[in-house]
Parts: C-alpha cells; sequence; structure tokens
RNA sequence: GCCGGAGUGGCGGAAUGGCAGACGCAGCGGACUCAAAAUCCGCCUGGGGCAACUCAGUGAGGGUUCGAAUCCCUCCUCCGGCACCA
C-alpha cells in the first residue's frame, strides 16, 4: 500500500486555508496600487441561491473564468473576480409561505450552501467582494440608480394590459410569458389593465440595437436581441373616415402596395372602434370586443390558426384613389404594435390574405411577378416584383417601378401631401418594471393624497423593506407591502404633506443590471462606486453565463448601463465586451416502461448499453436529459468532490468537450482525469518510498530533448487553447505531456516546475502542494507564466506524407528545413510512390512543403 | 412557417482545405501479483489478406479542387430561438 499518494481531501482543503489566509486573490482596491498593471475583468453570471444547491452545470462556467482568471493573474494582470448572489426573487417568497419564516432567512440559508459548495470548488474569487443584491447596502443603489431614470423621464406610471398571474397574484413582464404561460412555473396568464411602472427602454432601441456592432458576443445571441429590438422602415399613412371627420394612422413597411389596400383593420382594443361603429353593426362588434377581451393571450395564440373578426359598417377613404374600404376589427391586429390599425393589402400579405378569403373580400394585384393567381396565395416577394394596376389622381403613378423604387416614390408623394411619413418602427416595448411581491427593492417613490408622484430625495435611501405578517396581496389586491403598517406606509414630506408608500417591489431583473458595477467598489458608502476605479476596470473582458439570458438580463442590463453613460456614471457604452455561453450539462436517466424514473445508483448499466433495475432485474430505458429533481438524475458536485476531490471535478468539467455546447456527463470521464492527476503526482513523489521522485534530476531541460520539445508545445497550446476557451484540447495537450514524461528517463526539476504552472489554473491545490514539494518558497498561483521558445515548438525531423492522386501511399521522414525541390524529388523516389505510379508520368506534383507531397499521374 | 447551430468509432470528442479518429472512457491482449485491485506496455472504424498491404468510410445525394469531415448546391434528422409585429 503505497503510503504517500496522492490524496485530493487532505492537499485541497490545506491549500485553500494557505490562500485565505495570505489572501492570495485579494485585488487591489486603492487605485495607485493598481496603476502600472493591465486590467483583466472576468465575470460569471452571479447566480439566484435556490434551495436545491448546486448541480455539476453551475461550475463549468465557473471554473472556465477561474481557469482563465488564474492564468491572467500569472501573466501579469491586476484581475477583478468577484462572486455574489441574485437574491431577491420570488421562490424565496413561496418557500417563506411554506415554512414559516422571513424570506431573508431562507435567502441566508440558500447562500450558506451555494457558497460553502462553490468555496469547496477552490475558485480564486476575492470573498471580500462577495454582495448580494438583497443587502440594504446593495439595494439601496438600486433604488439610486431608479431615481437617476425617474429625473431623466425614463419612468413612467402608466394603465397598461399587463399580464396577470393568478397563481403567483403578480404581474408578469411580456418577456416571462410565453404562450400564455408563466415560463418559469407554467401558471396560466391573463390580460388585466392596471396601474404599473414602466421603463422607457424603448428611447434606446436603436443604439442598443447600433452597439451591438462591436461586441465580442456569439451572433446567434446578437441576433436574438436584433430579433427582440425587430426594427422595420415603413410608413404612416393616414386614412380619412367615410362621411366623417375623423381620420387614423396605420403603419406599413409596404406603402408601395397602397393600391392594393382593399380594407382596413383595427384591433378590438383600437380607441375609435366605438366611435366609428354603426348602429346595425354595434352589437356584433361590441360582443367581438368582449370576446377578444376575455380571450387570454393562450387563446388569441390557439385561435391563430383561423382569422374573426367583424364588419363595423365604417369605410375609410384610400388616400392614393379616393376609394371607400369597409373597416373591420379583429383580433390579429395588435393594439401594442404600431399604431393598432393597419391597411389590408390581400394581395401582398400572407395574413390579410387568409383574412380576405375567409370573409370574401377583394384581393387585388399590384405588384406582378407571382407564378400563381394572386387569388390563390399572396405575393410577398419585396425586392424583383414590378408595380402594375397602381396609377391614381394628382399624377401619382408606381406602374413600372420595383417595389423598392417605388416605396420610395410613394413615401415621398405621401409626405408632400402630409397624408404619411416614413417611419421606423421597433417591436420592443417599454419595460414594464413592477411587481405585486414583497421579496424585491421597494421604489422609492411616495404617492400623495392628491395624486401627484413624488421621488424621494437621494438622502432618503434606502427604502427598507418593512416587516409584514403575511406575504399575500391584500384582500383587496393590493401588494403584500400594502400590509405595513403606518409606520412604514406613511411619509411625512418635507412641505409637511403626509404621503403613502408606493407599495409595488421591482422585478428580479433590477439587481441583476448593474451587479458588475458594484464590484468594482462593493464597500463605497458615498457613491454606488467610485467613477475613477470604474474607469479603470470596465469594460468586462469576459463575461459567462448560460444562453438563457441571451435576451432579458443582458438587453436590460445594456439599457441601464446605457443610462448611466448619458449620466456619466460609467465610461464605456457597453458593459460587456465579450460574452460567452456555457453549454449545458445533461445526465443520463433511467426510466421503466410506466414511466417511473430511477436512481443511477439502483440501476445496472451492462457493456452493451442496456441498463436494468439492480433490485429486480427489470429492463430499463435510459436517456440523456436535462437534469432534474423529477427525472432523479441530479448529480450534485459535493459527491463528485467526497470522491474524487475539486481538482478532478475542475478539470472534467472542462475536459468533457467544448464549452459551449451541451454535453451528457459521465462519471467515468472523472476517473480519467483522476488517473491523470495521479499520474502527474507520480512525477514528483516517490509514493512507495516517500520523498521525491528519483527521476527528478537538476540538469536543465535540454538535457532530455524530446521531452523539452513536447514541454515547449504544451506550454504553445495551453496558453492559447486557454486563452480562446478550447479547454478541452489544452487538457488533451497536458495529458500528452504528462504522458510522455512518465517513460522518460529522467525528469529534470525545470521541465517539471514549467509544466506545473500551466497545470495549475486548472488543477491549483495539486499544483500547489507539488510546487511546494520541489521546495519552491512561493504560491504557484503567484508565479510567472511560462514562456514557449517557437524554435522548440518544431521537431528535427518531420513526416511528410505522399500521395498518389491524394492518396496516402508513404511517407518520408525529412529534416525540418528540406527545400521543396528535394521534397519532391525523394517522394517521387519513394517505393510506394513508385510503384502505385504504374510507371506513368507525373502530372502534376503539388508540395506542401512540412505536410505532405500530392502526385497527380 | 421563419432565423440560427449541429450531425465524425461502442461512448465524450480531435482535426475548419493537406496523414480522419488527437486526448479520454469503455473493451481486448500482455507484464507485475499466490490472487485481485492499482500500475505499466500493446491493440482498438468496417471489409479482405498469414503478412506486406489493400478497398470502403465523417447524416444522404451531387458539385468545386491536385486534394473536402472542412467550401458550394439539394435533401434528411436533431437541438435552440422567434412566431399574426403589418
Amino acid at each position: 500500500m503505497p503510503h504517500d499518494s496522492y490524496d485530493p481531501h487532505t492537499i485541497e482543503p490545506k491549500w485553500q486555508e494557505i490562500w485565505d489566509k495570505r489572501q492570495a486573490f485579494k485585488t487591489p482596491s486603492d487605485p495607485d496600487e493598481l496603476a502600472g498593471k493591465p486590467k483583466f475583468y472576468v465575470l460569471d453570471m452571479f447566480p439566484y441561491p435556490s434551495g436545491a444547491g448546486l448541480h455539476v452545470g453551475h461550475p463549468e462556467g465557473y471554473t472556465a473564468t477561474d481557469v482563465i482568471a488564474r492564468m491572467k493573474r500569472m501573466q501579469g494582470f491586476n484581475v477583478l473576480h468577484p462572486m455574489g448572489w441574485d437574491a431577491f426573487g420570488l421562490p424565496a417568497e413561496r418557500a417563506a409561505v411554506r415554512e414559516g419564516l422571513h424570506p431573508a432567512d431562507i435567502t441566508r440559508r440558500n447562500v450558506d450552501t451555494f457558497r460553502r459548495q462553490i468555496k469547496r470548488l477552490g475558485f480564486s474569487y476575492d470573498w471580500d467582494r462577495e454582495i448580494s443584491t438583497a443587502s440594504a447596502d446593495y439595494y439601496r443603489w438600486t433604488q439610486w440608480i431608479f431615481l437617476q431614470l425617474y429625473n431623466r423621464g425614463l419612468a413612467y406610471m402608466a394603465d397598461v394590459p399587463v399580464n396577470w398571474c393568478p397563481a403567483l397574484g403578480t404581474v408578469l413582464a411580456n418577456e416571462e410569458v410565453k404562450d400564455g404561460r408563466y415560463v418559469e412555473t407554467g401558471d396560466p396568464v391573463e390580460r388585466r389593465l392596471m396601474r404599473q411602472w414602466m421603463l422607457k427602454i424603448t428611447v434606446y432601441a436603436e443604439r442598443l440595437l447600433e452597439d451591438l456592432e462591436g461586441l465580442d458576443w456569439p451572433e446567434s445571441v446578437k441576433e436574438m436581441q436584433r430579433n427582440w429590438i425587430g426594427k422595420s422602415r415603413g410608413a404612416d399613412v393616414v386614412f380619412r373616415i367615410a362621411d366623417s371627420d375623423r381620420d387614423f394612422t396605420v403603419f406599413t413597411t409596404r406603402p408601395d402596395t397602397l393600391f392594393g389596400a382593399t380594407y382596413c383593420v383595427f384591433s378590438p382594443e383600437h380607441p375609435l372602434v366605438a366611435a366609428i361603429t354603426t348602429e346595425e353593426r354595434r352589437a356584433a362588434v361590441e360582443d367581438y370586443v368582449t370576446a377578444a377581451a376575455q380571450k387570454s393571450d393562450l387563446d388569441r395564440t390557439d385561435l391563430a390558426k383561423s382569422k374573426t373578426g367583424v364588419f363595423t359598417g365604417a369605410s375609410a377613404v384610400n388616400p392614393v384613389n379616393g376609394e371607400r374600404i369597409p373597416i373591420w376589427v379583429a383580433d390579429y391586429v395588435l393594439m401594442g404594435y404600431g399604431t393598432g390599425a393597419i391597411m389590408a393589402v390581400p394581395g401582398h400579405d400572407e395574413r390579410d390574405h387568409e383574412f380576405a378569403r375567409a370573409f370574401d373580400l377583394p384581393i387585388i394585384e399590384v405588384v406582378s411577378g407571382s407564378d400563381k393567381p394572386i387569388e390563390e396565395a399572396a405575393f410577398t416577394d419585396n425586392q424583383d416584383g414590378v408595380m402594375v394596376n397602381s396609377t391614381g389622381a394628382d399624377g401619382l403613378s408606381l406602374d413600372g417601378l420595383r417595389v423598392p423604387d417605388a416605396i420610395a416614390r410613394i413615401t415621398a408623394w405621401l409626405e408632400e401631401r402630409g397624408l404619411g411619413t416614413g417611419r421606423i418602427q421597433y417591436r420592443l416595448r417599454d419595460w414594464l418594471f413592477s411587481r405585486q411581491r414583497y421579496w424585491g427593492e421597494p421604489f422609492p417613490i411616495v404617492h400623495t393624497d392628491d395624486g401627484e408622484v413624488v421621488a424621494l430625495d437621494e438622502s432618503w435611501l434606502p427604502v427598507g423593506l418593512p416587516a409584514i405578517d403575511e406575504y399575500r396581496p391584500t384582500e383587496d389586491g393590493r401588494p403584500p407591502l400594502a400590509r405595513a403598517g403606518d409606520d412604514w406606509l406613511k411619509v411625512a414630506l418635507p412641505d409637511g404633506r403626509i404621503a403613502n408608500r408606493e407599495t409595488n417591489t421591482m422585478p428580479q431583473w433590477a439587481g441583476s443590471c448593474w451587479y458588475y458595477l458594484r464590484f468594482i467598489d462593493p464597500h463605497n458608502e458615498s457613491e454606488p462606486w467610485s467613477k475613477q476605479l470604474e474607469n479603470y476596470w470596465m469594460p468586462i473582458d469576459l463575461y459567462v453565463g448560460g444562453v438563457e439570458h441571451a435576451v432579458l438580463h443582458l438587453l436590460y442590463a445594456r439599457f441601464w448601463h446605457k443610462v448611466l453613460y448619458d449620466c456619466g456614471w460609467v465610461s464605456t457604452k457597453e458593459p460587456f465586451q465579450k460574452l460567452f455561453n456555457q453549454g449545458m450539462i445533461l445526465a443520463y436517466s433511467y426510466r421503466d416502461s410506466n414511466g417511473k424514473y430511477y436512481l443511477p445508483s439502483d440501476v445496472e448499466v451492462r457493456e452493451d448499453g442496456t441498463a436494468t433495475l439492480r433490485a429486480t432485474g427489470e429492463a430499463l430505458e435510459s436517456q440523456i436529459e436535462k437534469m432534474s429533481k423529477s427525472k432523479l438524475n441530479v448529480v450534485n458536485p459535493d459527491d463528485v468532490i467526497a470522491e474524487y476531490g475539486a481538482d478532478s471535478m475542475r478539470l472534467y468539467e472542462l475536459f468533457m468537450g467544448p464549452l459551449e455546447v451541451q454535453k451528457p456527463w459521465q462519471m467515468k470521464g472523472v476517473e480519467g482525469v483522476y488517473r491523470f492527476l495521479q499520474r502527474t503526482w507520480r512525477l514528483v513523489v516517490d509514493e512507495k518510498a516517500g520523498g521525491l521522485n528519483p527521476r527528478l534530476t537538476d540538469a536543465p531541460s535540454s538535457s532530455e530533448p524530446e521531452l523539452e520539445r513536447t514541454l515547449h508545445k504544451t506550454i504553445k497550446k495551453a496558453a492559447s487553447d486557454t486563452e480562446s476557451l478550447q479547454m478541452n484540447t489544452g487538457i488533451a495537450q497536458m495529458m500528452i505531456f504528462v504522458n510522455e514524461a512518465t517513460t522518460a528517463e529522467t525528469l529534470p526539476r525545470a521541465t517539471v516546475t514549467t509544466f506545473l504552472r500551466l497545470l495549475s489554473p486548472y488543477a491549483p491545490h495539486l499544483s500547489e502542494e507539488l510546487w511546494h514539494r520541489l521546495g519552491e518558497p512561493d504560491l504557484i498561483a503567484h508565479a510567472d507564466w511560462p514562456q514557449y521558445d517557437e524554435t522548440l515548438c518544431i521537431d528535427e525531423t518531420i513526416t511528410v506524407v505522399v500521395q498518389i492522386n491524394g492518396k496516402k501511399r508513404d511517407e518520408l521522414q525529412v529534416a525540418k528545413d528540406t527545400d521543396r525541390g528535394e521534397i519532391e524529388r525523394l517522394a517521387l523516389a519513394s517505393p510506394n510512390a513508385l510503384k502505385h505510379m504504374e510507371g506513368k508520368k507525373p502530372k502534376k506534383v503539388v508540395v506542401v512543403p512540412g505536410r505532405l507531397v500530392n502526385i497527380v499521374v
């Protein structure tokens, strides 16, 4: 039994304690101390500390950023690498109701679990900068930022149709609702008109779109944001209502098709509907509008298959030709986009076409080029089609023009006559910013009895959360904060008036919109952060997290950042210069024929891949799925660490495959990297005899020239693969080195210590221990990153492949600097090549130096 | 329906115009051992061959090229996002 084998359970706590004691990863907070070194700000998307604790998916991104942080530190950067908690949120509030505790207690308990689990992995966070969005000295500044928004006119209250979730007793943002259900829980959501806080993110639509250009983000995430912002160019066109002095405006991206407009449609919520409806049609229209109002989004989506609508009895006058066209009401037109009214061109819009067919409305072709009759299908091409049937009064004719030219012509014509204007429309809507919840930031706002909204002065912050007995809405439907006593609810204003506090709270996104700025200066009591430090650290050089935040968090945070930029509080237009999404980690799950799941520990997986239940031998179905409690396939990092240690856990997280893809967790894979670390251990330690490996020598690295070459190749590849987050191949190269070192005759110490520095960001505990045993006095975490010698990265002799007609037939060993002609001569003379040329003359010879020769015959 | 991304051994994956399968897992054979575990060495895409070697092969089909997993076209499958946005 070896008495000095690799034992992560001894060395990992030991080094974590030493790092802690020496404050090895403390980032200076004094600007003078920071000066003179380049900076690197590497940030994880901070977690919501749920009650379930960590699973192995969480540390994937954290491990990647930690490796980068450690490497950058060794490369001489000041590194900012913090961790904190997105601590407000609904689950804690619900757990509080369930357990009869305060949400703050639930949150504290969950944070303690998360922190303990994260610390066991040996991450080099500067824990002095830990923040929680739910602590008053943090949310004080969230409230302060809200005041900046309010004072710039970017926050307002409005009666808006909201997504009300009865099960949760709160409104939700549009983004939190999909197919009429809350995306997190699946509870149904209905539409209600309520007075709510809104943020004018739409003012920033163009900048949010434009500034995506310069960001080093995954193209897919940029595209998702672009789609969400949804910019379209078009025109507003004014239609007069026949036999009336009223008019209305529609937005269209195809003003060129105005001659093809055969009817107009109002959204059921359009304010003019009641006014224009004729008496004969009133009952039918009112029925339709009422029915539409009662429909949830879910119903409206479900009914999308066939179009419904009702005629108002009124007509509109087409401004280009004076023709009267009927006005309908239909719920396929949305009040929330454009003007809530459209001109319908069934010949050239699929939705209008479907509606016209359903209600037997006329279809006119105004763009030619379709290969089907216009009655059969709308022709929607907007590039090559040529205008027809488009001549009206006033000398206007679009006939013969191609669509883009027609759009320009008609827009100019409308503008000249005051009948319309070219306009850009965004799909993005203002951000619904209030929630009827307890566990969130209170607004720094009070309401006077006469209805005035008063923003509190900065000096009154923070507005703390009051103690209340129940975390439910009041009986009359007001938010939970309305349950607070008058000592909290009533506020005496400086002018003597008594006002009532706002009882809505902010959504969970608020705290995560600016946490990256607080990390820069987390203990500042007089300002949200120091501008000098902000100027040093921003922007974030690498931001890593899940793709589920591609739109919401990242768009909201960018919006706040731009507001803060306009206020002069931040120095960069964008907060996150480089974004990286790690892929989800999946796991095998096992299910019987009734769909019941079993724990992997109760399952026997045989060589051929089939699975059976250990107790009964029953055959089970195995599949790879997202980890979830109900599928009994959650892998807890605590268990992995207990068996293999944190270093193996870290290494496997990154060795599994490319960081950005989904991949299944396989325990056998952890064993593989564990064996690699054991082999590394044995390079330094003589397990049986104790002490150092006798093969270690004080001779220079060049005394083992082959190993030295491999070392330099490894330095090169490990550094570049780490930098580019291709850590799986970087680790593979380190394995190649260790395999070779294992069989080398001697091990020059310099070779080993150089290698350990490369390994140390990945397996920091093991590397510290071996570094120490090799007599190095300082921490490896503070050592210099090794440099490679390019000349040692190229082998003295290289293998050149000889191909005949693209097929490999032979290979040559040649000196690395052999010239083209010589290589060609050798190739043409190689025995196997000659055999396959069958005496034919080479037609062409392609020589790729250092790689191959292709002989074409 | 529209917009992205991906399909490579038994498995995770490598190679992004130049030797397909690096590295790891699993498996097989060997050494060590009384034995086992651990460790070390070797084999490990499929077909044919005693072997040297040879034929086929990166979802399917076609193309460009001296040369294609990689570039282009058509199609299939899977994953993600959006979905009456006028």
